[in-house]
DNA sequence: TCCGAAAATTTACGCGTGATAAATTTTAAT
DNA sequence: ATTAAAATTTATCACGCGTAAATTTTCGGA
């Protein structure tokens, strides 16, 4: 170990026998130095534990190895779920991501990206929460950053967008609950934050037209990200007044699901999809939890694997590229099915 | 809007029609400068729209107001709750919170400490693995920086330790168990990670010998941090073989003991403390998805509140004192019975 | 009107690194 | 051994802001 610490590059140069503009090229790439002259810094980085300064490093670096992912709300195990794994797809390309929260709050959101600009991010990952997005910021900010979007699509704006087929999935489940049993009622928040809700409502309307069934929608009160408590408060209203025309219902989100459940298991509603239970209860988007209610859950799986290495597929190739000319992507990948004891 | 974007604060200076070093002095204290020279700034801030560059900002900054907090798990709800909280409170205190999650992964939490070592953070609050963190450079990271621990405890490393105590708030759900009905049985990990899980074990001892009941400890095989999976798995092999000496199985934590429910009600069994029940399970920590378990879980809700308003507290005091000579604190929360169906 | 203190400005320098051009050395191929 | 190519060194500027000291302006009160 090192006696006295390094203070700077220059110190560590001199150390390690090799002048400091080599020094600073090893970092930047290990490779585009020689291969004697990188054991040697290598030699003299177990000696004396130096690293360069961060800040001094970005300050005239023209792109940096930063990339920002922002999320709605990292409490939302789904969102903590599909960040998690952006993080680590980001790792192993050998960039340094940074995850943040927006807190269910679109100030924050745009606070997020204003913190983000100063990081010099080679690239950001968006999550947004859609129309309530400040959408002028949203875009002023990919003007300057290469921005993809996932999760939540925003028209034209940020280079790319990468999500689930809300219809194919939406109509994919209604089928199944069509064939298995009653057709299924709707269950949603009245004014959701996340574009998904309603392209999910939309779907599941012609969804059921097309399958020659009246669509039958119930909405939930409330405001806020308390998804599962409003499901249970408003679900369990609508489960004990007996409002719900059907014994199958399909649930906008995962959450909101595990709320009704809970209720209805508070009404002594027996769930599931044998012949003895009172009702059937599905979600969308096969959320971490999901298989661990009771009864578990059916559901829609979103393929978060395939939608976080797209995403951060999607900004690589374009930082590869920086050919600003290319057209705005949007990819969409299918759920899958998940049969559970729910319904 | 402004045509022009403003590249530097040099350039802001001169729109604005105030000197660099006062404009400086603004954005490190408003409040530092004449109100007249405040009003020039701000309305000179709304028509273009200038940040200063916060790698140009911290890198000759004595002490920035970047907050580093380190969790071990996001995608545990329990940590994406209480890191949310101490986000806000640092937030609130008008800092900056940069929050990383080590992913279950001892290494990444030494690369996120290293991290943020360059982001010369005022301080930084660390919830350790615990036994498997990397002491040494944990150790050597607090000598450098100020360091609060948080949820869970190493001994004499960092400045100050919050938590909650194991031992009153096991003893205290102990108690009611043994007042309601059957002494529990205890459900844990074999090899948990957390030193939390050690406490909770050696308190469960100490708390039904206290009672004149014979302690009885099950425990799970599995690594990693699929709890509910681990839970439901090994937990649904000791019910089915009717390995469990008693009715009444108090779990280390709430995700085992989601799995736990999730598995009884795969068997049949029905879980509550009413008189036709199999069985009752109680958890610890007030998951925040455990008041939606069918039925909801009789649990300790730690105050989660507290802890991270506690721990940011205790930072910050530090920063102002600076007085390196002050003790190394341990504040350690009591837990409060939560009486729901399941126990 | 003048005075003095507080606030603002000017001047000057430093932080630790990236980037580049020109000069020099080393390497690898002929 | 010769030579071209590659790597390194040397030297210098740039980045955007913090900070300190010296100087000037502002403003309230006598």
């Amino acid at each position: 170990m090192a006696q006295s610490k390094i203070r700077n590059m220059e110190e560590f140069a001199s150390v390690s026998g090799i002048s400091r503009p080599t020094v600073s090229k090893y970092f930047n790439d290990p490779d585009s130095v020689r291969a004697s002259t990188r054991e040697k810094i290598e030699a003299a980085l177990k000696k004396y534990d130096y690293h360069p300064n961060v800040f001094a490093m970005n300050q005239n670096r023209r792109t940096t190895k930063n990339i920002g992912v922002v999320v709605p709300n990292l409490a939302d195990p789904f969102f903590s779920e599909i960040g998690r794994r952006v993080e680590l797809a980001c790792i192993d390309a050998g960039f340094s991501p940074i995850l943040l929260s927006s807190h269910g709050n679109p100030e924050i959101e745009r606070n997020n990206l204003n913190s983000l600009r100063s990081l010099k991010p080679a690239g950001v990952l968006l999550a947004p929460f859609g129309r309530a997005s400040d959408e002028a910021a949203v875009q002023a900010f990919s003007e300057d950053i290469p921005l993809v979007l996932f999760d939540a699509n925003m028209p034209d704006i940020g280079q790319a967008f990468v999500g689930t087929d809300n219809f194919q999935s939406v109509n994919l489940i209604v089928e199944y609950l069509c064939r298995s049993g009653e057709p299924p009622c709707f269950f949603e928040m009245k004014n959701p934050m996340n574009p998904n809700a309603n392209k999910r409502h939309q779907a599941y309307v012609e969804s059921m037209e097309r399958h020659g069934h009246e669509p039958k929608i119930y909405q939930a009160e409330g405001e806020g990200w308390n998804f599962e408590e409003i499901g249970s408060t408003e679900g369990g209203r609508l489960l004990s007044s007996k409002a719900f025309a059907t014994n199958t219902i399909l649930c906008s989100n995962d959450r909101l699901a595990i709320g009704l459940l809970a209720s209805a298991y508070g009404l002594g509603l027996k769930v599931g999809f044998s012949a003895e239970c009172d009702l059937r209860i599905a979600g969308h988007d096969d959320h971490p939890f999901a298989q661990f209610t009771c009864p578990p859950l059916t559901t829609i799986a979103q393929n978060y694997k395939a939608i976080a290495n797209r995403a951060v597929g999607e900004l690589f190739a374009m930082l590869e590229d920086n050919s600003s000319a290319s057209e705005r992507v949007e990819t969409l990948f299918e759920g899958r099915l998940i049969m559970r004891g729910s319904a």
